[in-house]
DNA sequence: GGAGTTAATGATACTTGGTATCAAAAAGAA
DNA sequence: TTCTTTTTGATACCAAGTATCATTAACTCC
């Protein structure tokens, strides 16, 4: 599974372009988010950053995960184990696969995504302005091993 | 916006056949759910049964919501205020576009969504086995009373 | 239709994920 | 370095959802 990159750096900078002062908490985070191929949800990141930074407050997480996710810098994961977890954003509009078996999370091209849309659009008459779209299933090194 | 039709003959069938006693509360919450154009919170199920059955608990109502989505009859939405939210699934596999003005929901042709998957399913070398898909923006009366 | 059996219900207590508060600490500006 | 303001962490709090268990209501069998 191709595991994707995340620049800590361009995170911290959009943080602090939004006028938000950089601290240890934020980078702790960022850190933990950017670095795991599963999602995690708020309590998982506090757990996390805890082992980093023991003094970490359950309340500075939730907030930080909620301005990260205000800025577009990660994103909920809506499926099975509820809908709580997130993952990090990429650049570009993505459409998210996570596989049963190992729990990752795969990027894959959405392009069909925005096809969909149009033609959803045009057929139905509505406007569409948002999206949700999560794929769920086997990925390809599971089939394998399977 | 077309209204979808549910039969709540055929739900309690379902719950029926399903070994499940049938009783005043799971017609009352099949009403309920069958007669509503928006999604619907199990909390804001348990109020609408307690106006026609005021002693309706409310274990209750979450037990009979988890066990209408249990047998299929109704489906999460995922999106804008939360993915607690619940509308009746129709026989066939739809997509579920919601208002984001009138908050209704309207069911859309799945055939995209099956496309997309084949199409993501080659590219990618996953095998897709389930997915959500949520769409949201102006439905067509609201963009012309708009 | 009535008695017995078993599942469903309702009241309550409880757990858990998430939020509000506020004094103390840490960033940034001067 | 000092001053101002945001962020933090500890705590208390809230609300959605779950477990418990005595009571009630469906279904079964006669």
């Amino acid at each position: 599974m191709p595991s994707i990159t995340i620049n800590a750096e361009d995170w911290l900078a959009a943080l602090d372009e939004s006028g938000f002062r950089v601290t240890t908490v934020q980078e702790a985070l960022i850190d933990i988010f950017a670095h795991s191929e599963y999602p995690l949800s708020a309590e998982q990141a506090w757990e996390a950053a805890r082992r980093s930074r023991p003094k970490t407050g359950r309340a500075t997480v939730y907030r930080m995960v909620e301005k990260l996710e205000n800025l577009g810098l990660i994103r909920r994961v809506h499926g099975y184990q509820g809908c709580s977890r997130f993952v990090p954003t990429l650049p570009e509009l993505v459409m998210l696969f996570i596989c049963l078996d190992c729990g990752r999370a795969d990027y894959l091209d959405s392009q069909p995504l925005d096809e969909l849309i149009q033609r959803s659009e045009h057929a139905s008459g509505h406007h569409i302005t948002d999206s949700r779209l999560q794929l769920f299933g086997a990925c390809a090194d599971c089939q394998q091993n399977a």
